[in-house]
RNA sequence: GCCCGGGUGGUGUAGCCCGGCCUAUCAUGCGGGCCUGUCGAGCCCGCGACUCGGGUUCAAAUCCCGACCCGGGCGCCA
């Protein structure tokens, strides 16, 4: 019985064993007599030597003519070889196409030749064999598993809240309508009152990490239409006890990525530090400062634009808070202060000029949410499932949410937001 | 949505400013041939493209208009 193994489990252990391998034809080099074919799987690559008077002449024939991306199962024996790369190759006895892939590809796998984004986005499934591009995704996946692991440590519990609802939520965003039989139903921006009402649920620490829809026709490389967002609202915590909670998550994150995927940052090419907490906070008014002397101003109240976020990113190339925000620039559920009720307790994590996440203590009192949805220009009664939890014991409470496709953009240094999700949904595509 | 740049074989490009020697460059790929140590294998032969529609002109890949698509910046985005 011969065992399947991955072409980097291979080692001097194996030497003139034989073993089975699973995987793609990622390149044949033929050279008359001796043809190598060059395997891939998940794992990495081996070299499958075929010299013509070692194997048997189907062996031979099969190996010279298959294509490049063809599915192939191969048994052989292991052999030492210095002149292989990665120092072992195949002697292959079975050497079977299970599918044959047709030529020409729609892209080169093994990028000899560049290909656009768009291209490559086309065909995601063969740019997603290149290892630099799988990579991508498994230190994606050990981020999301370290995120879960963390909050989990920290007494959250994960919940899934409905992605169809049938209101606009928060008024702010644009939403996506669908029709939900006969009525008329939206694809959630946000599972922000949802996370809440779990607050008087008694659930005290929520986190869910699930997709959210924006129907905005932006055009850059950090939006999409359709997001992964990491969401937590945890009670009797203030913004201040939430921040930490994210930037001890962040930091752990990275901890994790760079302790479980070191191949993987390899295959990248890159190097990752853990970066340092607590991280620096900054207030909205020192930020809209830091804007001014470089000579951009915002009027106070405003959202800060991208180019003073770039500006103040010169000064701030790592992670910070930007805290304290003017009360009318923020959402209706945002704190004010006590002392200072035009600025809340809210909070935006920054990474350069990219915004990670944002956050703050919520309004718990029922009347003031009424209040300031009303000064939000909304009417309560579209928000009657979310205001009756506050009427029968709502806890102080605060959260945050955090995108998980900005996070790995980040963290990973990709150019555009894209490359980081597998299928992405922006203003132009749909397909795949 | 606005501004700027772009769309040439399967992929990535040169040519476009200054229209005609474009029968369109180069690389990779693909097909065929030679080759027993490649690792971006090498060498020889061949295949394959001007986004679409309209206009200007004797003549358009090249200039003009429109559509569609792509990239970047900005806006929008709690």
């Amino acid at each position: 019985m011969t065992i399947r193994k991955y072409t980097a489990e291979i080692g001097e252990e194996d030497v003139g064993k034989k073993v089975k391998l699973y995987g793609w034809v990622h390149e044949v080099r033929d050279h008359g007599g001796l043809v190598f074919v060059i395997l891939r799987d998940r794992e990495g690559l081996i070299q499958i030597t075929i010299p013509k008077k070692k194997v048997d002449p189907e062996t031979f024939k099969k190996a010279k003519k298959v294509h490049r991306e063809s599915v192939v199962e191969v048994v052989g024996i292991v052999k030492a070889e210095p002149k292989a790369p990665g120092g072992y190759e195949i002697i292959p006895e079975k050497f079977i196409v299970l599918n044959e892939a047709e030529a020409p590809l729609p892209l080169d796998v093994v990028e000899k030749v560049p290909a656009e984004l768009d291209t490559r986005l086309d065909h995601r499934y063969l740019d997603l064999r290149k290892p630099r591009i799988q990579a991508i995704f498994r230190i994606r996946h050990c981020m999301l598993q370290s995120v879960r692991n963390f909050l989990c440590k920290e007494g959250f519990i994960e919940v899934n809240t409905p992605k169809i609802v049938s209101t606009a939520t928060e008024g702010g965003t644009e939403l996506f309508p669908i029709s939900y039989f006969e009525k008329e139903a939206f694809l959630n921006q946000s599972p922000q009152l949802y996370k809440q009402v779990l607050m008087s649920a008694g659930l005290e620490r929520v986190f869910e990490i699930g997709p959210i829809f924006r129907a905005e026709e932006h055009n850059t490389v950090r939006h999409l239409n359709e997001a992964i967002s990491i969401d937590i609202e945890a009670s009797f915590l203030d913004h201040e006890g939430v921040m930490k909670i994210l930037e001890n998550l962040i930091s752990k994150v990275y901890e994790d990525v760079i302790v479980k995927c070191e191949k993987y940052l390899d295959w990248i090419g890159l190097k990752l530090e853990v970066p340092e907490t607590p991280f620096e906070r900054i207030s909205y008014d020192e930020a809209l400062e830091i804007a001014e002397k470089k000579g951009e101003e915002i009027p106070w109240g405003e959202d800060i634009s991208t180019t003073a976020l770039k500006l103040i990113a010169e000064e701030m190339p790592d992670h910070y808070f930007i805290v304290d925000w003017p009360t009318k620039s923020k959402p209706f559920y945002a704190m004010p202060y006590d002392d200072k009720p035009e600025i809340c307790k809210s909070f935006d994590l920054m990474k350069g000029y990219l915004e990670l996440a944002s956050g703050a203590q919520r309004i718990h009192i029922h009347d003031l949410l009424v209040k300031r949805i009303k000064e939000c220009g909304m009417s309560p009664e579209s928000f009657e499932f979310y205001l009756e939890a506050f009427r029968y014991g709502m806890p102080p409470h605060a959260g945050w949410g955090l995108g998980a496709d900005r996070l790995i953009m980040s963290m990973l240094n990709l150019k555009n937001i894209r490359e980081g999700v597998i299928f992405p949904r922006d203003r132009n595509r749909l397909v795949p």
